[in-house]
DNA sequence: TTAATAATTGATTACACATTCATAAATAAT
DNA sequence: ATTATTTATGAATGTGTAATCAATTATTAA
């Protein structure tokens, strides 16, 4: 009983997410919003409890979504390297187009959040180090089948990698060039794969 | 003639540095500005143009110093090498110790500059770009005294040195331990150096 | 001393923007 | 048809904060 609503959550949450990513949580409006969703204000605020509440939600979402990112370079690929190498080939890909998910909503809001939301900054860590996580399993796997060195601890090259890929954000905003990119995703595979020498 | 100014512009840029680097443009008022500085918003406004004006001269201030300490960590250093390695050692610390100067103006700034400000931006680029300079001509110099590899551009290497300096900074919001970062730089220097194996 | 110049003060202004709310529109049950 | 219930609309509200300005205080020159 009563209206049905007339949008879907998801896509909401999609083109908030695009909106978020494009300029950051502090200089996206609510205008911004109901610009990019066609949500008037009070549609708005009835689904969502304010503009934070919206943000936490969306964080979420694009969490998700860069998960199955990942998931899906690793059911792509042949093997554990590959799927680690064209997850950074294609953010790099994506960073060099100038396309808004060159940006990620999770470092961007470990710029933005204030220090004193000490929940939301725990998400936001939760949620990086899900992704952490799945890169670390794929490491573990590249190291059982000999693909990578195999002396070195997954644990902190998987820290290592998500090093690479948070200077990598910092370059989206800095529009880098594929080159850059692609030139210090090398150099990093290089120290994960033992070009001519093998002893730790 | 005329009353005397009660303050040294250098203090000023100091403390207002300090403010913006812990909490970004964005989130720092004009009133945090006068309880750090001591200034009223009136002494303020005439000393600088706008909150934008004096962000734009705190940057300034903030690279000056910052290209100093580079050149210091040169001048304290036996070899080429081991001032980035100081350097690189240096501001892990500070991350790690929570120190405000763990963060980068600079990088900040990337993030929080509105895409419509394009001067300023621009300016940003710029002032990184000379970091990056310093950092490379220190490369040059280690290649000459064969202290890392030569067969390797130091142009791209500055450039991933860059990089890793960038996913420091957000390792800086994570508050990730002096541990995760000592070892990323182990893994860079790594590359740097030709460990046991000398061919390109 | 007085006049002229410059800096300081902080209350006031103006505005942008997050949030609310009364009203209208849609849907389902009776 | 009528009532009850949920959603949509967008003008109105309130607040935080950047920026201003008239009044005041200090400094130097004449």
């Amino acid at each position: 009983m009563g209206r049905q609503p007339a949008f879907k959550r998801n896509d909401v949450l999609d083109k908030a997410s695009e909106v978020f990513l494009r300029n950051g949580f502090q200089r996206t409006t609510i205008k911004d919003i109901t610009k990019a969703t066609g949500l008037q204000p009070g549609s708005l605020y009835s689904a969502f409890e304010n503009k934070s509440g919206l943000y936490t939600e969306v964080i979420e979402h694009y969490t998700k979504r860069q998960l199955k990112f990942l998931d899906a370079c690793a059911e792509n690929s042949d093997t554990s390297l590959s799927a680690l190498k064209s997850f950074f080939r294609m953010t790099g890909d994506s960073i060099a187009n100038n396309s808004y998910d060159a940006h990620c909503l999770l470092v961007y809001g470990a710029f933005e959040i204030p220090k004193k939301e000490k929940e939301l900054r725990y998400y936001v860590q939760l949620k990086l180090q899900e992704i952490e996580s799945r890169i670390y399993v794929l490491l573990v796997k590249a190291q059982e089948n000999d693909e990578i060195v195999c002396s070195e601890d997954p644990i902190q090259l998987a820290r290592f990698l998500m090093t690479l890929l948070f200077g990598h954000r910092v370059l989206a905003q800095l529009h880098a060039s594929l080159d850059t990119i692609d030139n210090t995703i090398d150099r990093v595979f290089q120290v994960l794969e033992f070009k001519g020498d093998e002893k730790a």
